[in-house]
DNA sequence: TATGAATGAGTCTTCATTCAT
DNA sequence: GATGAATGAAGACTCATTCAT
């Protein structure tokens, strides 16, 4: 991504984004905000969501949302490990709320189904969460790496199918 | 990664580089190569493994053998996004045998096991090695992004955990 | 001739050039046609001026017009030699029109004088054109490696001689 | 003309050219020199040998070997134009006896043939000379430009035509 | 507000040259 | 006598950024 482009994308001179944003790292951060919030927010809502619809039909829409974001901001986020300088500043900047939040909002999540007693007592709500957001984030990596037609499954079906299998963990 | 802190890493001069390398893609494809080749070659010989050992101790020996490669190059891989003609040339020469080529693998690791009777008739060993290995992914990605230390839990307790989780899954 | 030198000469940063010309060949192609545009153009009116001024004014401007190109261009283009790429491509995108055109259009000119019987019929145009006008691109060559003083006849007086020479192969 | 690519012509190492000879400078010399010397001994004798065989049949001979040599040689010192520094110390070391010297013979030639009464008294050496050379040069200059393929006329039908028209100029 | 024109710092790459072996 | 290994300097080109208008 270079300034060239983006500005191109957006109509505008390149002098003109300077009139948005600070640097190219301030626009960079702009993009990932908004298109991280929804998720973020849909995210943070989830612990509350506990003991509303089943709890299938929870796991199928978290994970259709994280393929989607994962692979819309993952990817810009994977571009990070190229310049090393802004990786460092936004490490220190994130605090605990880095990307593995999510991980730990879903963990919640199944934990007070668990209470709810809507799942196995004996499953790992952690690890649940972790297999789960794992799987949608490396088949996103995939899709951009390879190709979308290269991948054996369609999304739908590899939702489906992932799903199921961690939901047998947590019976 | 720029060729003279390649350059400087190797105690060499810029132009020592050229002697060994055609170019800077060269460089970066021999280095995966070298990086990737033993999973690569533990990962081909998994099918015929199905059988020996346990099914949990072979789990948990890829499973730390994917955070380490998914580390070292998994991230260097995630390079390749800032450079898009190199990611394409990549992805053009890699055909059937990119990344997701290890979860097929362990798929059918995991079916043969199936057909020996040592794990459940019902469970689907595509969607078990998608979500081991993704997990084994998306956390050597979190350890490089956040930092070690910042995750909950030690690697080693995390493959304990998750491991046990997808073995859930397949009984 | 080095794009840092191009840009020193003409007071702007080497980034600048690139924003006018694509690469280095385009700027010296740009340069090229700009200065021979007008000897070109000169050249292609020749033909129709056959029975207007004396033969020999008229040979005595196009050598001097010759000399002047030789010596700017000319010089340029042998420069050519040391980047055979760009030799190569140049030799493509020229099709019928190289250097050697004006020789042609010359010997035409001397053949319509011909039919009108201001020289003699048994004189040959193409050899009087490939003698005057090697004969200046020489001594444009020769100037420009040895320097115009080391020259044993002013310019002017080489003109006067060797026209006055090729109009002895023309009577 | 790089380095390597002498060295591998030569069947040598980089290195070893440096036991034959100081740098470039020295190397490109040396193939000037044995290039040239053929044609300069040649040039040298020409004066000496007005009377004998007939003024057509030397001035064919010469301009064969002016082709060939300029062809030859006159295309590696076109290089030097992209290298000024050797042009300059090249300037300096030439002395009086650069390439215009060898008009200079033959021009002495015509003159002591004109003393013989070979040729016409009116007619001038110098100019004949010129434009014989001129020619030649010009040609080795275009075939190797353009191609020795897209030039109107074979070579030895080329010396026939300018060698004839040269003649009309000295009778 | 928006931009055309400009640039310093840096990128990958090649070159002529050196020297220990 | 020959070379493999190495390099400083330079080459073309790109990038993020600035500023007068």
């Amino acid at each position: 991504m270079t300034t060239k482009e983006v500005a191109r994308a957006a109509g505008l001179s390149e002098a003109a984004l300077y009139k948005y944003f600070r640097d190219k790292e301030e626009l960079f951060l702009a993009v990932m905000g908004i298109r991280l919030r929804p998720f973020i927010g849909m995210v943070l809502e989830l612990p509350d969501k506990a003991g509303s619809e089943t709890v299938s039909e929870r796991l199928r829409a978290i994970a259709g949302e994280a393929i989607a974001v994962y692979t819309d901001s993952g990817l810009l986020a994977m571009a990070l490990f190229a310049e090393p300088a802004l990786l460092a500043r936004q490490r220190a900047a994130l605090g605990s709320g880095g990307p593995h939040h999510a991980n730990r909002m879903l963990s919640e999540y199944l934990r007070r189904e668990q209470s709810l007693g809507r799942i196995s007592a004996e499953a790992s709500p952690a690890a649940a969460a972790d297999l789960l957001l794992g799987a949608c984030f490396q088949r996103a990596f995939f899709a951009a790496f390879v190709g979308d037609g290269a991948l054996p499954q369609t999304e739908a079906r590899f939702i489906e199918e992932t799903v199921d299998a961690v939901l047998r963990t947590l019976v």
